[in-house]
DNA sequence: GGGGGAATATTAT
DNA sequence: TTCCAATAATATTCCCCC
């Protein structure tokens, strides 16, 4: 059904018959779906679509020939591990589509005459909530890691270009696009599409280095402006149009030629009252463009109607095709459905589409912002044997405490991250009572996590620590932890009974009760650190003999209760 | 039933 | 020949334990 018809129809209907005549449709298109699945192999849209890498529909790949990009992707790709693991993925998908689609056979024939009130009270409360006031720019540069490229190789300009290597492109010139070879795209696919596909490695200091160009720009014009990566950022340009003659659009029109004079780079922005809205902006009129959308309620409201909900910051391709198979394709369809939407969804799901509709969005730069984790994480040609598995997390360990040193932070969450051979996932991590950044401790924590997920083959691994505090705070080093719990102000822990002592300290690994100095702690506690591999073979022993398969959640094994005598009387007695 | 931690999923650059 | 990244944040779901 094409679209102006099907609007047509829409149009001739109440709202309820509106959401009853699409959902219908969905189960039709869902029941194709299952056909499909039938097939030996994929064709659905949806399938080759997930295929094609998360910017297939972005900007500059307008007049290619998406088909014919497709195809070529999909040739490439038949067979891999990773196109069964997205096919694994679209099919995951699907089966959430129909979780949603029975949920919603279930409230179809209520009356939801309340919800559209309470939705209806909720939007007025947004609306007074709307701010007007502020003016937010968007910037983005374009092509940034390829245009800093062709600074010092010219010829390039004219030919198709990626920065990247044959595993993973970061981005493409234009002349590059034409052929549908864009970011997020592993270089090998790219060469396929572009056999003339010029690769240039990463050259990471170089984007710093422009990048810290551009910045003294934006610093001219917002001291507090808003870094989202090397290329892009926000500035508030409210306080400096107080004081200067000209109109927003042409005071960006300056910061643009400034960024050129002093990088020899090309920016696009956008103009709006806040961050999503500038965001959003920013897209229209790339590359070397600007977009103003002029700061009232009709225009923002006109300009969000029609608006593809994948164009939203925060709606990608998973969220887009699910809330399609309800009939929501534009910020229009939220609104009609909203009574709907309201029981479906989350509210903050529901909340977040409401502003989307109404295009109110924070305009602030939450600036005090803390980093909340830190982690690497690297891919190599598959490992499964424990030596070469222990060695890897050795070294990511290491570099994890280069990392935490240069940051001057310490956590007690531990977690890793493996990807097996077949691209399935697994993450787990363990919280310790202790603050931690030294790559021996971290790797003894960690070992064990590996341990429980042996046998393994993985093509990645990785290492994060979280629960994050700064190094030279007042809670570093574990007496003054202990102090702090002993104020009965920290989480709550499993040492938490012991707040009776202030001149003892209880050990938050093995329990007992310590009279020590700093120092005699910590060696007390790096000795029971070193237990805990010992603890997860017990646990292992104790719970399961299953071996190698992920742990779904009824299977993953008990904790160690706290009263719990068998292990700590265990290392009691020897 | 609810708080809290861990696992999973999605998004973004 | 090679055959799909690294880092971080947030929301949601699952499960254990009071």
């Amino acid at each position: 059904m094409n679209e102006s018809h099907s609007d047509e129809i829409l149009s001739q209907l109440t709202e309820e018959d509106v959401f009853q005549e699409s959902a219908s449709q969905i189960i039709e298109e869902e029941e194709d779906v299952f056909l499909d699945d039938c097939e030996l192999e994929p064709t659905g849209g949806s399938f080759r679509n997930l295929l094609a890498g998360p910017s297939a529909n972005k900007a500059g790949l307008q007049h290619v020939d998406k088909d014919k990009i497709n195809n070529i992707i999909y040739e490439a790709s038949k067979g891999t591990s990773f196109f069964e693991h997205q096919k694994r993925h679209d099919e995951a998908i699907s089966k959430r589509i129909d979780g949603l689609l029975e949920k919603y056979k279930l409230i179809k024939d209520k009356d939801l005459t309340h919800e559209r009130i309470m939705v209806d009270t909720m939007i007025q409360s947004l609306e007074e909530s709307r701010d007007l006031s502020q003016c937010i720019c968007h910037i983005d540069m374009d092509a940034f890691y390829a245009s800093v490229e062709e600074l010092e190789r010219p010829e390039l300009k004219t030919k198709p270009m990626a920065v990247g290597d044959l595993s993973m492109l970061c981005t493409s010139n234009y002349e590059a696009r034409k052929y549908g070879v864009r970011s997020a795209m592993p270089g090998f696919i790219a060469l396929k599409l572009c056999p003339s596909l010029e690769l240039v490695p990463l050259h990471p200091q170089k984007y710093k280095a422009a990048s810290d160009i551009v910045r003294s720009v934006f610093m001219k014009y917002d001291p507090h402006f808003m870094p989202m990566s090397l290329d892009e950022a926000y500035l508030n340009l409210t306080e400096y149009l107080k004081q200067s003659e000209l109109t927003p659009y042409q005071l960006v029109e300056q910061i643009r030629r400034e960024i050129h004079e002093a990088s020899q780079l090309t920016a696009s922005a956008g103009i709006a009252c806040n961050n999503m809205l500038a965001k959003i902006c920013s897209d229209i009129n790339k590359p070397n463009g600007q977009y103003y959308l002029p700061i009232n309620r009709s225009s923002i409201m006109d300009f969000m109607k029609d608006l593809k909900l994948r164009s939203i910051p925060g709606v990608g391709r998973v969220t887009e095709r699910v809330l399609e198979a309800v009939g929501i394709r534009t910020c229009a369809d939220i609104y009609t459905h909203r009574a709907l939407l309201s029981k479906l969804l989350t509210p903050i799901t529901f909340q977040f589409l409401i502003k989307s509709y109404l295009g109110i969005s924070s305009s602030d730069f939450n600036s005090d912002s803390i980093r909340k984790s830190i982690s690497v994480e690297r891919t190599f040609p598959a490992i499964s044997h424990p030596v070469a598995l222990n060695k890897k997390l050795e070294e990511l360990c290491q570099l994890l405490e280069a990392d935490l040193e240069k940051n001057q932070l310490v956590g007690r969450n531990i977690g890793i991250k493996l990807k097996l051979v077949s691209f399935e996932m697994r993450v787990r991590s363990k919280t310790v009572s202790s603050y931690i950044w030294k790559a021996d401790d971290m790797y003894r924590i960690a070992e064990g996590l590996l341990k429980n997920e042996l046998p393994v083959n993985i093509r990645l691994m990785g290492i994060r620590l979280s629960t994050l505090k700064p190094r030279g705070s007042e809670d570093e080093g574990v007496l003054k932890y202990f102090k702090k719990v002993n104020r009965n102000d920290s989480p709550p822990q499993e040492s938490d009974h012991v707040q009776q002592e202030t001149m003892e300290v209880t050990c938050p690994i093995c329990q007992s009760q310590l009279q020590v100095d700093n120092d005699a702690f910590n060696r007390h506690v790096d000795e029971c650190l070193n237990r805990t591999e010992v603890k997860s073979i017990l646990d292992k022993n104790n719970s399961q003999s299953t071996t190698g398969r992920k742990k779904p959640y009824h299977k993953r094994p008990k904790r160690t209760k706290k009263g719990e005598p068998s292990l700590l009387d265990y290392y009691k007695k020897t």
